[in-house]
DNA sequence: CGGAACGTTCAGTCTGTACTGAACGTATGG
DNA sequence: CCATACGTTCAGTACAGACTGAACGTTCCG
């Protein structure tokens, strides 16, 4: 692995860890995202220095998240993983996931915790309104981001693959 | 504290814990959601029984994060901690930063680390593109939601307020 | 049937860091 | 000025959990 390889999946390391996931995890999706072959749980434990068992462990995360693929080359006892090939919906997903968690908890915290205050009870629905409306605005996005050949355009929205 | 109460600010720091925060932090944010009036430090450290050194920190923290905010009392020297005002978009917007972070990686890995196959590098760009695209319809959903009243309505939206 | 080559699991270690108590600096009021 | 009441800082501790090495179960090939 070159040096700005290397540089590349430290850091993704680093930002896995800051969002309270194991480093691995990271170093691993770092080097599968700038992979074009699927790698081997030996290769990915010989790549990155670390033992097959943290390999293993993290990679089957990392797929049971969505944002790994497990694969059989044919006449091939090895596991293979790489990137899944909708990435960008399963990240998505997984942080709509989080969010709604902290949101959940508002709405049972609205429901269950004695609340005087009608002040209180204003800003806990507010932020559940305000949570489903932006679910709701994402999803459409998102739908518009899969389907965008409607003949209509989508003028200024970025460059387009 | 009510029990129900505790159970809240609990979960709100096992959440925060999970997210990769300080676990005092998720529990004076709870706590101050669903309080009516600020709270000072020693109140904090009181009520969810941890060290002023804690509440002090985490509370610090949050404010820099503006999910909380700092006010005084004319005539009291304590300082107060309460919910931010716009608590929803500044979510919105930590949440968006992390996102950034690590979409920021990518685009550099693009740049930077020497990749031979095309449909990494196509992948890479695809990944870009689309965060961009959500970035900018995450935005429009923002406005839309501060200024709702625009006449036209905002049928199947969810309820609001 | 062995035996090698897999992936998984589990107990143990080790590192990061949340959290605490005490010391500190500062402002206010008597 | 002294004393009290703040918030902050800092060194030390305790704990969670990431990571490892070895043992394990399984499958495939000779």
């Amino acid at each position: 692995m070159d040096t700005q390889t290397t540089r590349f999946t430290d850091r993704m390391g680093q930002i896995f860890e800051a969002e309270g996931r194991p480093r691995i995890a990271g170093r691993i999706f770092g080097w599968l995202l700038v992979s074009d072959q699927p790698r081997s749980l030996d290769q990915i434990a010989a790549g990155l220095g670390v033992s097959k068992a943290s390999a293993s462990t993290n990679a089957r995360m990392l797929a049971e998240m969505g944002v790994l693929e497990r694969v059989s080359m044919p006449g091939d006892r090895h596991d293979y993983y790489r990137i899944s090939p909708d990435l960008f919906e399963h990240t998505m997903a997984e942080r709509l996931k989080r969010w709604q968690r902290f949101t959940e908890a508002v709405g049972d915290a609205r429901r269950t915790v004695p609340i005087r205050s009608q002040r209180v009870r204003a800003r806990l629905r507010g932020y559940e309104s305000a949570y489903a409306y932006m679910v709701g605005a994402i999803g459409h996005a998102l739908d518009r981001w899969r389907a965008p050949d409607d003949g209509s355009g989508v003028a200024g929205e970025g460059a387009r693959r």
